[in-house]
RNA sequence: GGCGAGGUAGCUCAGUUGGUAGAGCACACGGCUGAAAACCGUGGUGUCGCCGGUUCGAUCCCGGCCCUCGCCA
């Protein structure tokens, strides 16, 4: 390893939502010096601790921002990277902990996202493909940006418009590399992924869900929805279900939902990078002793490479 | 008990003037590069309440029965 004073790899903790990362990061930061990392979409919103689950423990990009700020893995990704590289540079082993796989990667990893959109031009653009409709919009990007256009299919109008903006300002949506499935990585990493059987995380996401009503979730989102919401923070699961409908309807919406993302999530699960599996069905200080001991194992190994 | 409406996919329902059925949601699988708790694609998973009758053929028509809902007793 090149810095001596680098410790331990980054450790990177992933799972479905309720199978308990935030715990086992807790666990982990108990044990070594740590800098926990948040890598959830949702979290970074200040304002829903409640509703998002924010962790009880410090933990860096969360409540970063206001509910009214519209949100960008290429924003989250360059302040995650300047944090684990602070925690690196302080001889703390950097944690980086959520359930939002794309931030996940885009934490542990350089993917060379292209720019943001110029003002105005989204507006201009989704206009555009409203008023030519799918077909027609997706064949003024083939002939603009034929690589781009081709992996994106016509009624996938977020990718449409967003292809049309960067063929616009001499980008692509096309990468160059595509490192979202390589084990590319900025520092030496080793990925767990928490397991719970699916019965069990049934039982876990519907007592959350109880509990949150418990911990004054309603006031919180009554609170909320009294100023401006963005786009992004208006996604955050349950906030229209815990504002609309009467309590039980909303635990049952709450549930619902929750389970829907935890499946995705599982989806996440099998296909990150290198992710090394762990049952999570036991006591989170355990789990931190065996990320710990792996961790350690690898730090003696070279860094490992895609392959 | 009488009258009326209805029983079709996991749910809500459409439909077949008789040729074994399809939407939305759910679910499964796949994709994804500044909205990812988002977005997109592919897939029908079914004793058409039960038992008979008519018919070459019934989920559909006829008879009986069971169940649900509403109104009246």
């Amino acid at each position: 390893m090149s810095n001596g004073r680098a410790g331990l790899p980054v450790i990177a903790i992933f799972g479905a939502t309720a199978t308990g990362k935030s715990a086992v990061a807790s666990a982990i930061a108990e044990r070594v010096p740590a800098e926990l990392v948040s890598s959830d979409s949702m979290q970074a919103y200040r304002g829903l601790a409640i509703l998002t689950n924010q962790p009880q423990e410090p933990t860096r990009l969360v409540g970063i921002w206001e509910l009214d700020h519209e949100a960008s893995v290429g924003e989250y990704a360059t302040l995650a990277h300047e944090v684990v590289d602070e925690a690196r540079a302080a001889a703390r082993t950097a944690v980086v902990v959520g359930g939002t796989g794309l931030y996940l990667r885009a934490a542990l990893t350089e993917l060379g996202l292209p720019p943001a959109p110029e003002p105005g031009a989204r507006e201009r653009i989704e206009k555009l493909y409203e008023r030519l409709g799918p077909e027609e919009a997706h064949a003024v990007l083939r002939n603009r940006d034929p690589r781009a256009a081709s992996g994106i299919h016509a009624n996938d109008r977020r990718r449409v418009v967003r292809a049309l903006e960067l063929a616009e300002s001499g980008g692509s949506l096309a990468p160059v590399e595509n490192k979202l499935w390589s084990e590319d990585v900025r520092h030496p990493t080793v990925v767990f992924g928490l397991d719970v059987p699916r019965e069990l995380l049934g039982k876990r996401i519907v007592l959350r869900a109880h509990q949150m009503f418990d911990r004054g979730v309603e006031e919180e989102v009554r609170r909320a929805l009294a100023g401006t919401i963005s786009a992004t923070a208006a996604q955050v699961i349950g906030l229209r279900e815990v504002a609309e409908l009467p309590r039980s309807e909303a635990i049952d919406g709450l549930v619902a939902r929750t389970t829907r993302y935890a499946a995705y999530q599982r989806k996440w699960m099998r296909r990150i990078p290198g992710i090394v599996s762990l049952s999570a069905d036991r006591p989170p200080g355990e789990i931190a002793d065996e990320i710990l001991e792996v961790a350690r194992t690898r730090q003696r190994l070279p860094a490992h490479r895609a392959g």
